[in-house]
DNA sequence: TTTCGTGCAAAGGTTTTGCACCGCA
DNA sequence: TGCGGTGCAAAACCTTTGCACGAAA
């Protein structure tokens, strides 16, 4: 699936809510989709559809974010550095992916794999709570950082 | 262990970084542990040793929290919705506890058990990532609130 | 005296909101 | 015309910081 297809899919869930897919707001699907490993900040995303679309405001952007996030087409979250990042959710979205996050380098890696099925189901047997969604981020530091005793590496947006 | 011997403990920790336990300090540590289980805001704990010791500034509780999340004796959390939450780290605090966010009812369970033992020495393994702390949400809801369809309890803060 | 901790007020940074305007049905 | 969407600036909000004062070693 690529972008023009992904942005047709988004317009057609915006239409059916009443939304209209804007320029503005077609600009700056492609940058979270051009960049959806890198857990954007809404001054990421502004700066990067300033590019493309210099007149944009910075109030759209996060009106757009606010939207797509209500749609369940992005997801908001927050790794403890005062903003809120973003994060395109695609259509196997069922797993959710995992963080790990080195306090050494700041890096912030994707796990793809989804460990916690087992688990949501033991919650709804023993808690009778269903799971929609789930966030799960460990903290820690590569044990190349830790042997060098200095940064390793660098993935996607660092967090303080 | 009571909230006195808790305290007393901290009270040494501190000691030994070369911080004193001064009253608003330790006012600020007994409203924490009288509250363990509410993910508390710091304008929580503000108004809550407010009551206590009038005179206390509201960026003396910020200071307080920031040194208490330096020495690990209480941990800052974010759930998205816009302010930094306080939990006291018990001793028994390496297994970290997680939480149910209820979407209707705003409810904010914590469970107590620790699932994610195995995980993190896969990860060790795989990744080469040594985790020194982990933090795992789900959000879902509550069957009794589907089935009434409006909320059906309320553990600590809600969180919106 | 020196140092650490404090209260207050101001500043900082992120996000939201009010308002006038614009384009499209 | 009506309405959703926009840009701009102001406001709101949480948190941090500068500064003068106070208490304790």
């Amino acid at each position: 699936m690529d972008i023009v297809e992904q942005i047709d899919k988004i317009n057609r869930q915006l239409t059916v809510k009443g939304y209209k897919l804007t320029p503005q707001r077609e600009i700056t699907l492609k940058v979270l989709l051009e960049n959806e490993k890198d857990h954007l900040s809404a001054e990421d995303v502004f700066m990067l559809v300033k590019q493309k679309f210099p007149d944009i405001g910075l109030a759209t952007v996060y009106r757009t974010l606010e939207l797509l996030s209500e749609l369940h087409i992005v997801q908001k979250m927050n790794f403890g550095d005062g903003v809120a990042r973003f994060d395109l959710r695609m259509e196997g979205h069922d797993h959710m992916h995992h963080h790990l996050v080195c306090k050494v380098c700041g890096a912030l890696e994707e796990i793809e794999e989804d460990w916690l099925t087992d688990l949501e189901q033991k919650i709804a047997r023993e808690y009778g709570f269903q799971v929609t969604d789930h966030r799960l981020d460990f903290r820690g530091v590569y044990q190349t950082c830790k042997n060098n005793n200095k940064p390793c590496k660098r993935v996607g947006k660092a967090v303080s």
